[in-house]
Parts: C-alpha cells; sequence; structure tokens
DNA sequence: AGATAGCACTTTTTT
DNA sequence: AGTGCTATCT
C-alpha cells in the first residue's frame, strides 16, 4: 500500500489545502483541465477515512461515468487497500441510486427486480403510445416526433416532475394571459404550451404508466425514484458522513437533489468541478448548481486548481483564448507547468477525405489520439486509417449494447428476470421464428388486458392448458419458448452465473443456427455474443455482487431498515407456478436483498458505457477515436481535432453556443503535447456538398493581430528542443536521437504523401453546376456510352436491402476502361443514378462524381454516389432542379511520381 | 404469416 | 446513408 505522507507532500499547495480542507465545511474544489482533480479527489477521501477516521462504509463518492468510478477505485486500491475502497459508496448518480432502490424498491411502490429500459425502448414504446393521438394531431395540425416527445419528458423529469405535474403546470401556464406567462418562463419559449402541451403530458402519463405496468424505469426514473427515496426515508441516507462529487458542472436539478438529500445528516460536501467544462446542459445539466450549493450550504469555501500539468504553453494558450472568448464566464487562469512547445497547428481541406487522408499521413509520424465532434464524422478517418494500416481504436459509448445480437440476448434474460418486462417479450417472442405474427401477438396484448397479467404469463398459461388458446392457436407454436424460458428461469433461481445463463439460452434457442438465417454477417454477429460471454465472466470475476454487499454490509442501520421485499403479486403468481421448476429455497435470500448476479449483469449492461478490455487492449499502441464528450477527462500525447467548421462546431442544432464553444476548449485540452485543428471548405450533407467556413471559435481568434500566432499553419518539424518538451509533457524518455534519424529516412522511403508540407494541392477544388441542356438530354447510356452488366443479388437474408450491382464497363472511353476501380450503377424505381469514378493518369487522381436529377414524390431529388466501392447511393431533396446536376472534381489528390 | 419494395426519418453529444 | 416501418404482395 502506498505511503500517503509521502503523496501529501507530492501535492502543491492548493491540492494540499484542497484535500486537507476541514470535513465539515462544504467545499467546492474548481479545478482547471490537467490541474490534478483526481488525484485531489482520490487522496481526499484516503484523507477523510486514514486522518479524520471516517469509515469507508459512510463515503460516497460520485463520478460522472461508471468508467471513471472503476479508474477511481483503481487509485484507491493502491491507497486503501481492496477491502477498505470496496466498502466506500461509489459509482453515477444512476448506479448509485439503482443500487439503493433494489433494496428500498417497496418505498418507494417498485419491485426489487425492476428492469432498467434503455433509451432505444423508451422511444419504441413512445412510438406505440403515440399513435393514438395521431389523428387528432394532424387535424389540429400539430406534429409531434417520438424524439420530441422523449425531449419533452426527459426534460420535465429533470425537473422532478411526473405526469401529474406537468399536467398541472401545463393547464397553470394555459390559463394565464400571453403576457403572464411571458413573465413567469421569463422570456423563454416553451414548446409544450396550449393544447399540445396537453398532449404532451397526456404522452407522458401513458409512458409513465406503461413503464410501471413493465416493472421499468428509465434512466430519468432511477434519479426521480431516487430523490423519492431518500426524501421520504431519511434512515436510507443515514449512513453517509460525507459526500464527493465528480464534475459537478454536469449535474442536473435531480442530482443535486441527491447530493443534498444524501447529505442531510452531515452536512458534509466536497464538489470538484470546472464550469469551463460544463458540455452536457443539452442534458439538463445546470451549471448554476454551483451557486446553490453556495446558497444551500452557506458556509461552502472554494478553492481554485489553477496550476495544469498536462499540457504544453502554446496549447494552453489557446485553449484558453478559445474559452475567455465567453464574456460571461467566471474568471480563472490555467498556469503551465510545461514549456512553450510547438504550436497548435490550423489547416484546411477540401472535403473530409482529404481532411482523413491528411490525418492518417500525419499520424503515421506520431502516436495520436483524433477527437471528433459527431459519430457520424468518424467514418472517413476511420477508413483513412486502414487504409494505411494504423491501428484505431474507437471509444464507443454504448454502441455493442444497442447491437441487434447483444439486446436479442439480453432481453431474453431481462424477461427472466422480470416476466412483466413487456418490450423484452416483444422482443423475443419470435426470435427465432417461431411463426408468431402480428396478428397472435395483439390477440395476446389483449388477452394480458383483460386478465390483468402480463403477456407472458398468458404464454405460459395457454401452453400449460390453463386458459383456452387463443385464436391464431399458440401452444403448439410457444412451447419451446415457455420451455426455454423456464430453464433459464431455474437457473437463474439457483443462482447460475450469467455467462453460463447466455450459453444455456443460445443453446436452447439455437441462436447460431438462428443467427446464420438470417444475418449476412452471422459469423461477426455470433462473435458479439461471445463477447458478451466474455463481458459477462468480467462482471463475475470483478464480482460486482460481492463489491454491492460489501458497499452495504457495514451499514447495521440498513439491514433492520429493509422492508420486506417480495415480489409483486404477477411475480408471486410465477413463484407459485414455476414451483416445479426449481428450487426455490436458495434462491430466496438473494430475490430478498435485489440483487442477483443476473440482476447485476443486466444492471451493469444498461448502465456501463466501459465496454473496453482492459489488459490487451490497453496495453497496445493505438489510434483512439471519440466523441469530444467521451474525452473528456481523458488526455493523449497529441490531439486532432477535425471538422472544426460552421455546422459542427458550434453544431447546427445546439442551442447554447457559449457550450459548443466550451466543448472545443475540453477537447483542445486534452492534447499534451501537440495539437491539431483541423477542417474542409465543404461538407457532405445528406447526399450534398455544402459549402463550409473555419469555425467561428477559431476564426475570430486568427483574425485578429493579438491571437493570430496562436496557431501555425506549418506543421511541426519536431527539432531536437521540442522533443525534448513533448518528452517532458507526456511523461516518456527522450528518444535516442539515431534512432529519430532513422525512423524520419524511414517514412520517407515509404510515406504515400511527401507533400503534406505543401498546401498547393488542396486548393484545386472546384463545385460547378452542369449546362442545363447536358441534364435535359442525359440519360443513363449518354455518359458515358459504356454498356452496363447488372447482378442484383437479394439480401441472401431475405430482409430488406439487396446488393448493389456492382458492374465492370465492358467498353467505353479510354478514360473509363482505363481505371482499375467501379463504376456502379443503381436503378431503383424512378431513380436513375449513374456514377463515374476515378480515372487516373498515374501522376493524380481524379474524382469525378455525376449526377442526375429525377423527378419523384413531388420533389426533385438528386440522385448519385460518391464512388465509394459498394456502398450504396444517396438521394436527397433540393428546391430546384438545376441546382441538382452538380460535378465536383477533385485534385490532383497527392500520388507524386517519386523522381 | 412471411417476404419485399418503397418510404420516412434521422444525425449531436450520454446515463 | 443506413435503418426500420408499412403497405402490398405471395
Amino acid at each position: 500500500m502506498a505511503n500517503i505522507n509521502e503523496l501529501l507532500e507530492e501535492l502543491n499547495p492548493a491540492q494540499l489545502k484542497a484535500v486537507q480542507h476541514p470535513p465539515q465545511i462544504p467545499l467546492q474544489i474548481l479545478a482547471g483541465p490537467g490541474s490534478g482533480k483526481t488525484k485531489v479527489l482520490t487522496m481526499r477521501i484516503a484523507y477523510l477515512i486514514t486522518y479524520c477516521h471516517l469509515p469507508p462504509s459512510s463515503i460516497c463518492a460520485v463520478t460522472f461515468t461508471n468508467k471513471a468510478a472503476n479508474e477511481m477505485r483503481e487509485r484507491l486500491y493502491k491507497l486503501l487497500g481492496k477491502d477498505r475502497t470496496s466498502q466506500i459508496k461509489m459509482g453515477t448518480f444512476h448506479a448509485l441510486c439503482a443500487m439503493f432502490l433494489r433494496r428500498y424498491s417497496k418505498t418507494v411502490g417498485l419491485d426489487g427486480n425492476f428492469t432498467v429500459c434503455d433509451a432505444d425502448e423508451s422511444k419504441k414504446m413512445i412510438a406505440k403510445l403515440l399513435k393514438p393521438y395521431k389523428e387528432l394531431l394532424t387535424e389540429k395540425n400539430m406534429t409531434l416526433t417520438e424524439n420530441g416527445a422523449l425531449g419533452f419528458i426527459s426534460k420535465v423529469k429533470a425537473k422532478g416532475w411526473t405526469a401529474d405535474d406537468a399536467r398541472r403546470y401545463v393547464e397553470e401556464m394555459n390559463a394565464l394571459t400571453p403576457q403572464e406567462r411571458f413573465v413567469r418562463t421569463m422570456g423563454k419559449f416553451e414548446p409544450w404550451e396550449g393544447e399540445f402541451g396537453l398532449i404532451l403530458a397526456s404522452v407522458y402519463k401513458d409512458y409513465e404508466k406503461s413503464l410501471r405496468e413493465a416493472n421499468s424505469v428509465d434512466f430519468d426514473d432511477l434519479l426521480m425514484f431516487g430523490v423519492k427515496l431518500f426524501a421520504k426515508h431519511a434512515k436510507a441516507s443515514s449512513w453517509c458522513r460525507h459526500v464527493l462529487v465528480d464534475e459537478f458542472q454536469d449535474t442536473n436539478n435531480m442530482q443535486y437533489d441527491l447530493m443534498v438529500y444524501i447529505a442531510r445528516a452531515s452536512q458534509c460536501v466536497t464538489i470538484v468541478g470546472d464550469p469551463d467544462q460544463s458540455i452536457y446542459g443539452w442534458r439538463s445539466a445546470e451549471i448554476a448548481n454551483l451557486g446553490k450549493m453556495q446558497q444551500d450550504f452557506p458556509a461552502t469555501q472554494q478553492i481554485y486548481l489553477e496550476q495544469n500539468y498536462r499540457s504544453t504553453g502554446s496549447i494552453l494558450a489557446l485553449s484558453l483564448a478559445i474559452v475567455s472568448q465567453d464574456k460571461g464566464r467566471i474568471q480563472k487562469t490555467l498556469r503551465a507547468s510545461h514549456a512553450q512547445g510547438p504550436p497548435p497547428v490550423l489547416r484546411i481541406f477540401p472535403i473530409e477525405q482529404v481532411e482523413a487522408a491528411f490525418i492518417a499521413a500525419e499520424i503515421k509520424r506520431l502516436v495520436a489520439f483524433s477527437g471528433v465532434r459527431f459519430n457520424s464524422l468518424s467514418r472517413a478517418i476511420e477508413s483513412a486509417l486502414q487504409k494505411e494500416s494504423i491501428p484505431n481504436r474507437v471509444l464507443a459509448g454504448h454502441k455493442f449494447f444497442e447491437r441487434m445480437e447483444i439486446k436479442d440476448v439480453l432481453a431474453y434474460l431481462q424477461l427472466v428476470d422480470n416476466p412483466q418486462y413487456v418490450p423484452a417479450f416483444l422482443r423475443v417472442v419470435n426470435v427465432p421464428s417461431r411463426a408468431v405474427g402480428v396478428k397472435t401477438i395483439n390477440e395476446i396484448t389483449l388477452r394480458a388486458q383483460q386478465l390483468k397479467i402480463s403477456p407472458l404469463k398468458v404464454v405460459e398459461r395457454i401452453v400449460d392448458g390453463k386458459i383456452p388458446d387463443t385464436k391464431p392457436p399458440v401452444k403448439k407454436k410457444l412451447a419451446s419458448f415457455v420451455h426455454t424460458i423456464r430453464i433459464l428461469r431455474r437457473h437463474a433461481n439457483g443462482g447460475i452465473a450469467p455467462s453460463k445463463l447466455i450459453n444455456a439460452l443460445v443453446d436452447s434457442i439455437n441462436y447460431k443456427e438462428h443467427l446464420i438465417k438470417t444475418q449476412p454477417d452471422a459469423d461477426s454477429r455470433w462473435d458479439n455474443v461471445q463477447e458478451l460471454v466474455n463481458f459477462a465472466s468480467e462482471v463475475e470475476q470483478n464480482g460486482p455482487e460481492d463489491l454491492v454487499r460489501r458497499m452495504f454490509e457495514a451499514d447495521e442501520a440498513l439491514h433492520e431498515d429493509v422492508p420486506e421485499n417480495r415480489d409483486g403479486e404477477e411475480s408471486q403468481d410465477d413463484w407459485e407456478d414455476g414451483m416445479h421448476d426449481f428450487d426455490g429455497d436458495q434462491a430466496e435470500g438473494l430475490r430478498a436483498s435485489g440483487d442477483t448476479p443476473l440482476r447485476l449483469f443486466l444492471q451493469a449492461s444498461m448502465l456501463s458505457s466501459d465496454t473496453e478490455t482492459p489488459e490487451e487492449e490497453k496495453s497496445k499502441e493505438k489510434v483512439t477515436i471519440s466523441t469530444c464528450h467521451a474525452a473528456k477527462g481523458l488526455e493523449w500525447p497529441v490531439v486532432m481535432i477535425p471538422a472544426v467548421q460552421s455546422g459542427v462546431f458550434p453544431s447546427t442544432r445546439a442551442e447554447d453556443v457559449d457550450e459548443e464553444r466550451r466543448l472545443l476548449y475540453v477537447a483542445c485540452t486534452r492534447a499534451k503535447g501537440l495539437l491539431y485543428l483541423t477542417h474542409t471548405t465543404a461538407r457532405m450533407m445528406s447526399g450534398e456538398f455544402v459549402p463550409t467556413h473555419m469555425s467561428d471559435f477559431i476564426g475570430s481568434l486568427r483574425d485578429k493581430k493579438e491571437t493570430r500566432d496562436l496557431f501555425t499553419e506549418t506543421l511541426p518539424s519536431l527539432p531536437q528542443p521540442d522533443r525534448k518538451t513533448i518528452a517532458t509533457v507526456t511523461g516518456r524518455s527522450l528518444p535516442d536521437e539515431a534512432e529519430v534519424a532513422r525512423r524520419v529516412s524511414e517514412y520517407a522511403k515509404t510515406a504515400r504523401h511527401p507533400a503534406w508540407g505543401d498546401n498547393a494541392p488542396f486548393r484545386e477544388t472546384t463545385m460547378y453546376t452542369m449546362d442545363e441542356d447536358v441534364v435535359a438530354n442525359w440519360t443513363p447510356q449518354s455518359f458515358p456510352s459504356v454498356p452496363l452488366k447488372t447482378s442484383g443479388e437479394r439480401n441472401p437474408a431475405g430482409g430488406p436491402g439487396y446488393r448493389q450491382d456492382t458492374v465492370q464497363p465492358v467498353s467505353g472511353p479510354a478514360a473509363f476502361s482505363s481505371s482499375s476501380s467501379l463504376l456502379t450503377t443503381t436503378q431503383r424505381a424512378g431513380v436513375n443514378t449513374l456514377i463515374c469514378t476515378t480515372t487516373t493518369d498515374g501522376w493524380s487522381v481524379q474524382l469525378k462524381i455525376c449526377c442526375r436529377q429525377v423527378h419523384k414524390q413531388g420533389v426533385w431529388r438528386t440522385a448519385f454516389d460518391a464512388g465509394n466501392q459498394g456502398k450504396a447511393n444517396a438521394s436527397s431533396s433540393v428546391s430546384e432542379p438545376e441546382h441538382a446536376l452538380t460535378a465536383t472534381v477533385i485534385g490532383p489528390l497527392n500520388e507524386r511520381r517519386a523522381h
């Protein structure tokens, strides 16, 4: 175990002050990027335990992501040892609430086996609920999308309002005159006014009802029920003697309330935050919580951490200049600990493919990280990296758990744990296909409503012959389904490891075969299922149930207090029915505690974003592609931020421009040694080139004399002094001079882009519109006159979609026949697209995109293809026919012949 | 009931 | 620019 005294000596005065701050005086640590806040936070926890003698189980540490919680846990192992660390109540607000709600479910009117409903299922649920309102909405000439309704519900929930609260608010507002309303809302327009608002409130009510009926909660519910629990039940938080909240600037009202309630007994609070890094306003985060805390805890003191240990001086200077453009921000500074280093690079490119090629080429010289604004922007970069065979990984959030095959498996398990969870039932009744269609499902659902039991129950009873079969007969078709569920239920109640449960499931339903039959990429999907098994084993090894148990076992008060946690009537029924299926006795204890291995695994799957396999992945040197949001709290030696341009920074959809600027600030401050900002002059948006310009966040700095020199166009040549600086900043040893020379010459030999230092090749982009008569006389055959041979193949899976017809030119102009790449044509009803691509003269590459406008569904559309092999064509609406036909010539790209 | 083709919608960011 | 829903067909 590390010696804490020694570690305390390493801290700077401000850090030390923060760590040793008296626990009973509420503390705000305002910590700039790279100021060692995680270190301070973990040290403070260790300090509270070892010096202030707080029991570990009386400390609540809240992080923003579960990943951050795991990292902090790792650090604390070294300071406190595994035993004491595991008693600390640590996790996100969501995860902590989930754990408490399992224990106190009855107190807030939930069942202990509730399922956490993910955003995807929520959306499907809303879509279903919206249907009855469709007619009314069109009649009143209003539009309401799932996302609109979901956004409303989430916003309202962030205030802690139930559906009834929301309805009351809308009614109240509607009773006011427009002037009064204006005053009430402080001039802000709230789209949920009038009849529309009533509909929204009503949808929310339906949604709430559906969730409860399915014995499930969504992400926002976890917080809402958490608040309800702690507000109502003071003993639920009586164990707590100190609360620490990280990333406080990103907490919303519910989370703030949770903090206050958990701290109710002790009034001891430490928060760490940075208003400059507040980037979750769109998720109802409130920077104002900083001020609110000062009011609610009047003794609050602040400590500023402004010494930056992460980045070079020039990176900090630019970052600070960016964020300082926000005039309303709290004045704070950053002091560099390191040398100036090479200035950040700012470069311009015609289109994202070239931008990506540049990044890939530049990375060849550097171990780098690349931060993108949207996940959708990463595609070009990924493929460019692949072309250069640079290993990379995408810092993926939930993507893995959103895959169809993963959701299928999880749905079975959810259904086993929570028979009432209708979304899971609907997902898997017919997976693999059991010849159960919509009609049967509707019949079952109807019966379920009549009998006031879950659809699963209905099916079980039919199969058992307890109730008569439905009209499209179910008994035979669904016997295997019920059988599977019962096998799994028995295993689960016997406390089997979730990884084994998954194996039992895929065996029982022959899932692999099902994938092969229905999915063209069955192999990779099956790999994903195996990956899920791995994830499950990992969760088992880390022993979350053990961990959760230890978090709670020290709290005697809690044990006395656990309300009788019986399952609901519905499950009770299952219990009896399934009696012959499992030996219930040993399951009893687990059920009562609310933490079965299965339940914990499911919860981890829903709440975790930490999908990385630590050992093998982290040791490899890889380029990381991440969104700017996901990059928060992380750092890399080199950071490249593409698409720093209009429409992206700030996003066209953003409501808060200042927040967008802060996001760029967060991204820039991830860099230790080198920072690149690039942008393009055109961006492909839903099939059309839209001209873009440099982000104003950067442009305004470049246009001013005082700030112009904060960046450079020249690529860093990394002379020895710069190499030394970067080595220092990144904490790596200085590379050997001879080795550098050898690598540079090696690079020069193999580099496909020796000319990146020169801007010329990228400024030859032209976009123009073709003559109208060309448009008028265009036929698929006229340009070029190449007979095309098609070979359309249906999707072998039989599902929607088909392979694009890839054709070889049989004859034609030399330029085309000599082209080694593709000529693609797609013919879908009403859309004729001809794409001519890549001509090569050995010196340069020319990319031609030819498009044709087509009148379709009353609008003029442009049909074209960017020339990606095997990729589908795109079509998009355009207002004016004459703009529809465009040709873009880019080039010469680069490929210079070596002399 | 299942297959298919066309249509519509999204695409910010995450627990 | 890919995916999922729906109407229509088999």
